[in-house]
DNA sequence: CAATAGTGTCAAATATTCGTCATATGCCCC
DNA sequence: GGGGCATATGACGAATATTTGACACTATTG
């Protein structure tokens, strides 16, 4: 998933420089010079941070950050002010109105897209790790929670342990053992003809669909090998 | 809530200078100059924020940075890098390393401590003893109230600990162990299953309704796995 | 110091999940 | 088309995990 971040800069070469860098880390950016605007676009866009300078036009950006904290939408925004102001008292007043981080220009591009990547770091941890994704199956490692395109899967543990598994190495094939060994442990000792029946378990729970019809199914079967996880060829042929 | 901070350095004159601040701030201070002794301080003491020099002995702060995010007690503390090196390409080799914010010597304390609370208002938005709030669930960390669809909840001491810990951190899932590390902290022996029994509790006093009915309930037990705040399926299909 | 609220443990009652088996179904090759 | 083998499926008792009510004990409060 990619981040989408708005740039508000006036500075026809800094938003240049900036866009540049920020588009290079595949980042998208929405751009504007307007406060006001900022703040509908904040609204309108929802991108992941904002990078916020402090002088533009029809709103400071002092001004903006505080108005993006006191609506509900945006309370949680996270900001990176971006100024010329380099006084100890701006900075701070910048930090204590709301903003994550602070950085005086002249900044390097490189360090910006270090402390963006480390406000997201915390922020959004689904762009980091902990976030699992396979053709409209996704798992939260840390919320312990899986959907298909979106809708809620129920899965008891040696499923979700499984359907882990898979996501963790996904089109790769893997031998009942192999599956024994990752998945149960490698000291217990269980029929390999389990593996199938939790295959079964898990194939129900995931290829339901809204209606109670079958969604494509998402594990392959390797006749005298094993399971892997794949896309159907069905789905592929489509 | 004071919040707890360790402070790695070892310049005598600094830690006198970053010590008397951060207490004037009123945050409880623990203080190292050895690299591997803030390891075990970090795992024992449970600060709420690392504030890391470069240059300390034993083990560099880089080294001691990368070791705090391997360890899962450590992988969430927030750290605040500081030092006198000041070159672009240490900062953001520090970030990436998993810092949330670095600064360059010479620094300005209240700057310091701007920092500070703009990583702990992400991080642990309780200490900022402001309003923490999920689907309905409003706590005053301030004011120790609690309610529920605007009414007032009546909870214990710790079943408001475990509340807060939840509000903090909403959708992750927590063992029952984390849950005793965190709530009742990290010295104290209790049985794993006190905790089922504190979040009956929880449950009975959240979820009861203005005329003696059941509210949709806030806790997902997740089996073989722990708990955690969350929407029930229900009323997500809603 | 008594009254009351809060804690931690236990065990019984429930609820969910697991592993295995028997049987059905499918696939490959002759 | 029919073995011969491999996988899929439904059912079920056993095994695990969680919920709940009770209770003894410890702080806290007035």
């Amino acid at each position: 998933m990619r981040a989408k971040i708005l740039l508000v800069e006036d500075d026809a070469s800094l938003i240049e420089l900036v866009t540049y860098n920020l588009e290079k880390e595949g980042f998208d950016v929405v751009r504007t010079g307007d406060g006001e605007e900022a703040l509908t676009l904040a609204e309108e866009e929802k991108p992941d941070l904002v990078i916020l300078d402090w002088m533009i036009a029809n709103l400071s950006g002092i001004e903006v950050c505080r108005r993006l904290r006191r609506s509900p939408a945006t309370a949680n925004l996270p900001i990176v002010m971006l100024t010329a102001r380099g006084d100890e008292a701006d900075r701070i007043r910048g930090l204590e109105t709301g903003a994550d981080d602070y950085m005086t220009k002249p900044f390097s591009p490189r360090e910006l897209i270090a402390r963006i990547r480390a406000v997201l770091r915390r922020l959004r941890p689904a762009l980091q790790g902990g976030q699992l994704e396979f053709a409209g199956i996704a798992m939260d490692t840390t919320a312990h929670r899986v959907t298909r395109d979106g809708r809620t899967v129920q899965l008891g543990p040696t499923e979700f342990r499984l359907l882990r598994h898979f996501l963790e190495h996904p089109g790769r094939v893997f031998s009942r053992e192999q599956l024994l060994d990752a998945v149960w442990g490698r000291d217990v000792y269980v029929e390999q003809r389990t593996v199938d029946v939790h295959i079964r378990r898990l194939r129900k729970a995931v290829n339901a669909g809204p209606g109670g019809e079958e969604l494509p199914d998402f594990i392959r079967t390797v006749r005298s090998a094993g399971y892997s996880l794949d896309t159907s060829p069905e789905a592929q042929a489509a």
